[in-house]
DNA sequence: GTCATAACTTCCATTATGTGGAAGCTGTTC
DNA sequence: GAACAGCTTCCACATAATGGAAGTTATGAC
């Protein structure tokens, strides 16, 4: 029926409509009629759909209020899936480590697509606001010091499809045009590390190295987030040479059958 | 057609059935074959179905192997659903403060059903071994110093629902024939905590304090997880005490109207 | 290198399952 | 207590799911 929206039809499309439209929703739930919108399915269709997802416990609802969120099997689920991603096992010890050490807070991103996922992270005593947010958020790939990190460390024809693809974005959440992103992403490349204020968010800071495969493309990244008060430019030296230091014991260990890394690839080929 | 698989029907079911059997096998995936007969689907039904889910990104496929895993994108959602708990939210700062404190590990369960799942827990520098392994795994109600402590704190009908429906399990994993069951329980209520070495975890103890709602029934808990040599009886003590401190202000500030703390009676409801 | 085997994938006639407009509820507001 | 907004049910209709059988591609044995 509709050409580019191949693959749209069926039950299945539209649960994952449903349950998209619910993971953008607030903590409070969301109630049929916003969420029919939301997945742009008719109200009786939204209706039917969402309650064989209460049924396998997938999606929960408020008798009283009639909210839905999120259930509690997708947290297993979700829970089971991270541990099964490799790369999470062989960083976490490395990621609270890190945090006894140097008291600040450190994420691990995994490159997927256009994107990075937050997959997981150790709090330091600092407060900090982070673009992720928290495990599970997104960047894309370009923003933050680990996104800047993983986009300076790949082939360049990739690298050229995601700045094109994510040219928008870059520009309204990262605050940068394509000329100042390519001379940073030339400097990242030489020091191997990236340490740019974002402005993104004031007063916050961070630094970002990105984790390689055996052929040298970034799949992953380790990054810092801190104050720009706290970070000083030689305690960042000191960081930034640890985070490269952990970052490279890490990719040692990576296993190069890993599904978990061949995500970037799997995505291109979808467009 | 099938008269006790009532709503067993449906695209939505099969996609739930094959998710659940992703989610018990291993780290590699599983096989289309395998898939199909632990979710009792034909191979060719079975293997729509995953391409659906693949396609929505709650499953992988690794090309080479042709071997399925839970997708990144379940993972992103289990995040968030997590999130939206706000008992989680509320007991994170709870378990790091512990840990830091105490230096066990820490876990937080919340009941569902005839079962608890564990939401989060915080590690310490001790190495333990637990029933319910990372967060997001299960215990039967009466397993464990939490799954006890929930259990002996709920009323007394379905204490009883709950030990009928368990049973079995709890001879299998838990050891424990129903006498002993009911002897255990009257001690964790008049002391108003669990301190019991399971004996299933050889060298392995805790202690579980249960998480009242505002009607006096648990809706979760806190435990501890040690080593019986680290955890002398005097320590212990300690441990409880504080244990049932926190649990008290965190009893206070529940929002009564959560839905995840109706999630007990809602899977009873279903029986 | 060739054959045997086991696993994955596609095909397609059949029909069960999903579809959504309209009508009926419910609970909330004024 | 009337008006409203949102949830739920109904049901004639058609589409999208079904699975046996046949085809294809990996894997391993000889």
């Amino acid at each position: 029926m509709d050409p580019d929206d191949a693959g749209s039809a069926g039950v299945l499309h539209r649960a994952a409509r449903l349950l998209n439209a619910l993971a953008e929703g607030g903590p409070e739930g969301l109630r049929l009629t916003d969420l029919a919108e939301a997945a742009a399915l008719p109200r009786p269709s939204a209706h039917r759909v969402l309650r064989g997802l209460v049924q396998e416990r997938l999606v929960e609802v408020d008798a009283r209020t009639k909210r839905y969120t999120l259930g509690l099997r997708l947290f297993e689920m979700g829970a089971r899936a991270g541990g099964r991603l490799g790369l999470r096992q062989i960083c976490r010890p490395v990621l609270l480590r890190l945090t006894e050490t140097l008291g600040e807070t450190h994420f691990l991103l995994l490159r997927d697509g256009y994107e990075a996922v937050c997959l997981d992270r150790s709090t330091g005593p600092l407060v900090i606001r982070s673009l992720t947010g928290d495990i599970g958020g997104r960047v894309p790939l370009g923003v933050g010091q680990g996104g800047l990190a993983i986009l300076a460390f790949l082939p360049e024809a990739e690298q050229d499809d995601v700045i094109r693809h994510n040219a928008a974005r870059l520009r309204d959440v990262g605050g940068l045009d394509e000329a100042t992103l390519r001379a940073e992403l030339a400097r990242v490349r030489r020091d191997g590390h990236c340490d740019r204020s974002s402005g993104v968010l004031p007063g916050m800071t961070g630094i970002g190295v990105p984790i390689l495969d055996r052929e040298g493309r970034a799949v992953a990244a380790l990054s810092v987030g801190s104050t720009a008060e706290h970070l000083t430019p030689e305690r960042g030296q000191v960081i930034a040479a640890l985070l490269k230091k952990e970052a490279l014991a890490i990719a040692a260990r990576l296993n190069p059958f890993d599904p978990a890394l061949r995500r970037a690839g799997a995505a291109m080929e979808m467009n």
